[in-house]
DNA sequence: CCGTACGACGAACATTGTTCTATTGGCGAT
DNA sequence: ATCGCCAATAGAACAATGTTCGTCGTACGG
């Protein structure tokens, strides 16, 4: 208690093991009192609903503890009664949102269309809240339901048949370069207008490529259209796929070639 | 004048074309004030210093406008002169940085060496100062020291004989998944103390993958050791060799029926 | 019936980004 | 040489943020 905190407070490892064995039982005296009163008490699952809607509205840079607090009727200091920082509401938000995913049974004769399918699923619950995917990069392993989606997509790629060790850093570099695609296309809307109020599109963006001077910039001028191209999400699964591509070369579909392509790695 | 300014303020076009044609002269009146006093004027270059001293200190929610201020000896306001944001002072920052990354002349027998190297270089500049990768994920296209970068990169990709559209998605993707791999790591350096104080390492990380109900997460607690190896940037470079491994051969990326050697073609 | 404990909450504090306004110092024009 | 002007600097202030303290009210255990 009077220990002086660490700034940035993580989970103890008794705080861990409880969260892990009280997975089932949900929220100690929460439901006592939802039971008794129509009062709408404050839950997290309330807390998380408001701000999601912050979020839905506004963007992640808009979510505050006021805006979230005033949207469900109270103060700022009785949220800190159910969740600890702001950074752990961002957490909740992200397991919120990776609960949301469908996984599959995998099924390792369509293991990459699998694969592709939950990254979209992922990417579109990213997009739909803006700037969220921000809290995505923080968490570690904290939440158990964005645990789940880890496991749901390691489990796609070790029914590939690749070695783990790819299994499990492809698994990471999807879901890191998902946030990333996710974070800039929200901080693409975000700064999308110009100082006389005007929205730069992609053509606005091309346009400027090209005024740069050829000398310096040959490559970027010339192709201004290939940079800025992608309008849906063909660089998404284009990145994806040279992701899953190179994992464990096809497995051979035409019989056992002897013929071994490079591994990656070291 | 009067005009009321966006939120997000982006730049006009005509200062962007004023931004390009004025990239040699270093500072319209800064130069001449620096001749004429000792008094330390304040410049753009002296602000992304003490800026940069501040994040390689503190990391990047660390940077703030008093402290820049206060480390040059006077005021938040005086930033204002120079700097319009804190957002154009990130930006900045990152150009800075991207300033120092060496370009080599793009060499297609050696284009995937050569390409690492550079992804290296932007790693361990982003890694040095924690957190800024953050501010790399909100520019579009706004310093020409970045923009310098990124046409090195495409330089290198299109060196590989790729076509162009998969040349410059690939290389956004390489810039997104390095951002995405640096903040990551600032975060988990962040966050990398208990309540108790302690530390978390990737030792304790695997424990406590393996403490998770078996039944929910076989494949994560079987393989909890891949999951948290990675010490060195192994990761880093297997991610990004997946990437590039696959850019050249078949130019339809979805039926990877046969694997062509490089043709000299086009 | 009362005591107690816990969730809710109002107010407050420290800190942040940003702007308004005054001041000052040097340089060009007369 | 003197005047005036303009840009840079800085002080103070404002709105908004995350977080904490102390109080209050109510519901449950006895």
């Amino acid at each position: 208690m009077a220990g002086r905190r660490a700034a940035r407070d993580a989970i103890s490892r008794d705080q861990w093991a409880a969260l892990i064995s009280a997975r089932n039982s949900d929220s100690e005296s929460g439901a006592r009192r939802a039971a008794g009163r129509e009062k709408t008490p404050i839950t997290v699952e309330r807390i998380i609903d408001a701000a999601l809607q912050a979020v839905e509205a506004g963007g992640f840079e808009d979510l505050t503890m006021r805006r979230v607090a005033t949207r469900l009727g109270t103060g700022p200091a009785s949220l800190y009664a159910h969740v600890r920082n702001r950074a752990e509401l961002g957490d909740l938000l992200i397991g919120r949102l990776c609960s949301q995913v469908a996984l599959p049974a995998p099924d390792p004769a369509c293991w990459r269309e699998q694969f592709m399918e939950v990254c979209a699923q992922l990417r579109d619950q990213f997009l739909r809240y803006p700037g969220i995917a921000q809290a995505a990069l923080t968490v570690v392993p904290a939440d158990l339901a964005t645990l789940r989606v880890g496991e749901g997509m390691l489990a796609i790629l070790l029914a590939s048949g690749a070695p783990a060790q790819q299994a499990a850093w492809a698994g990471d570099a999807a879901f890191l370069y998902i946030t990333g695609y996710c974070l800039e296309a929200a901080a693409a809307r975000r700064q999308g207008e110009d100082v006389d109020g005007r929205v730069i599109d992609r053509a606005e963006i091309e346009e400027r490529l090209r005024m740069l001077p050829p000398d310096l910039f040959p490559h970027t001028v010339t192709h201004a259209r290939e940079l800025t191209s992608g309008t849906g999400h063909d660089r998404f699964t284009f990145t994806l796929t040279l992701l899953l591509q190179g994992l464990i070369p096809p497995p051979s579909v035409s019989g056992p070639g002897h013929r071994h392509p490079p591994r990656p790695g070291r």
